[in-house]
DNA sequence: TATGAATGAGCGTTCATTCAT
DNA sequence: TATGAATGAACGCTCATTCAT
């Protein structure tokens, strides 16, 4: 019997790719992938049939990655404040701490290949988040702003803190809590 | 004399690099742009010595026009905020109007061959922004915070909020004013 | 395993850039190259990386060639003039019968591109001449002139003998003989 | 009236010509030679309709000089070999101080798009080396052989000369002399 | 005639993908 | 399944030549 996919490979050449893409741009060669990943040139398209393909994979393990890191420790029991805090400060950790990673995400965003599903994929690790704040607006604790509003000015927020520390580590604490309660601040039900 | 070098020419090249660029990302062929600029292969060239030129050209020229749009009746008498606001109101605005130069300016943003010069250049226009700001700082009335921070919070926001309304006009008004409200709530000095 | 690198394939490229290069010059294209050659445009790269570096390789392949021809049946034991002879014999010989390979060489000395180690490698096999004429000057059988000079007559001479006998092959003898005549004449040891 | 083509303005081409191929091979562009002429490209080609034409007047032109400097003071009243020697001489003498007009003879040499008229053109002015030659075997000064074998075994050996000596310009007398030596033993009439 | 921008065929090379092994 | 040579369309760019001025 022949050997079979092996998900080591297909993890090396996710890595490979993430590696690649994060020095060189998403236009970077394939063959300059599987170099990386220590395959031969079409090895790569046993495990994704395209360049385009890859990318969208490579896009949702990531966002799985990331769904991962935000949530593992998720205080559900704490108030919605601090609930956001964790999720705040879990995915500037991520961010800081796997630069490659966000780097990717953020090419593939503008990047034109991205299928529906794959969109669609990406974000249904965070269903949990919208609902805590579906949940929080439901008890006014946060305004009643349409939820993409929300969701969308926290990464737009965390991804600037992140390049903001990234250029100046010294004021790592200021730009967190400054974006913290920016943000905070922009949601939550006024007085 | 021969013909000469005409302003014309180089600004259709521009436009149609906007147009493809928006339309197939940064990798769109040479071809492509001297095509829906009406012009030879080769005529390309003679107004940018090089693609990676082209992109750094044109990256100028929407920072330029978005100086233009942005400072075009700018209150200098009014209010922090009011001035702020205008910032705001016509960023968005020119973006909503712009969306082909909106979205390439965030491609070239992510892409690695802007020259250290381009940057310095396009930043340029902005300089009396940065002074507001400043000033703002030194009479107490925003908060003594990082200028990068205030900066880019500002265009992140905004850019989001240019996003949310492109999927969902209807709301426009809503994401325009909860975006500046939570810009302004996260840097205004606190009573 | 896949296809491996086929030497054949390889001396396929060679020949067909002799052909080429002979009767287009060395500015042909390497698309005509690969097309003699039956192979695709981009497989040619997959043997020289650059055409430089095909005419680099081209030119020691042909050097060796020419090498292994003067000195098959190099009668070591005769005289020093009738081993010159042989030598003179051969090299014409393989000119005639290689008019190609002949023209590409002259093309190539007149070329720029030419590498340190390309002319060094090109020489190597000519070492057991440049001994020989040593030799033969320790034993004051050849004049003591300076060796590039015998070396660089032999080939002019040569060259030139070879260009009359194929304007004019019915004298070929002549040629042939006054040819060696006047070498052998400008470097024997006087009486 | 129009300003007429001007003789001055051709020989700055054709000088530039000789400069720009001597130092990049005649596959240089035609614009680096209008550039080095101080004219406008287009110029160039109201002088010579076309690259190739330029190639052959530039061909003939520099033989025309040589044959200038070859005849010059040439000793018409002297024995053959003292006039050979002249004109010997003044070849070397030529090439020498010529070197990027002896370069590009060369590579137009091995060039295929000389015409025939161009060739025959380029030999014109050597008739009077040609009647010598043949004067001189009818005195029975010189050997019998073939007249393009006297002629271009004379070049052939003087081509040699000049790039030895430019090698070891220490050496240039023993390679004059040596040259000449093999020339003249190798046609003079045998006692 | 002189200019130099305009032209577009052509070039060397790359690269995603295929396929013989 | 794994390999890597083979493929050929596509790309960025050059350059001899044309032509409007």
């Amino acid at each position: 019997m022949a050997r079979i996919k092996s998900q080591d490979k297909r993890n090396a050449i996710l890595d490979a790719a993430t590696q690649v893409f994060a020095e060189r741009g998403l236009s970077a060669a394939t063959s300059a992938i599987s170099a990386a990943a220590g395959i031969a040139e079409g090895t790569l398209f046993t495990y994704f049939t395209t360049k385009d393909q890859l990318v969208n994979a490579l896009y949702r393990e990531i966002k799985l990655e990331l769904a991962d890191a935000m949530m593992s420790g998720f205080p559900r029991k704490n108030s919605v404040r601090s609930r956001l805090q964790h999720i705040w400060d879990q995915y500037v950790e991520w961010g800081l701490k796997n630069p490659m990673q966000q780097g990717v995400l953020q090419q593939v965003l503008v990047w034109n290949g991205l299928t529906q599903e794959s969109k669609k994929a990406g974000s249904a690790p965070f269903v949990e988040i919208e609902r805590m704040i579906e949940e929080a607006q439901r008890q006014h604790i946060v305004q009643d702003l349409p939820r993409p509003f929300i969701q969308m000015t926290l990464v737009a927020l965390a991804d600037t803190v992140m390049e903001l520390v990234r250029q100046d580590p010294k004021r790592a604490e200021i730009y967190r809590t400054a974006g913290f309660e920016m943000l905070w601040g922009g949601i939550q039900r006024k007085r």
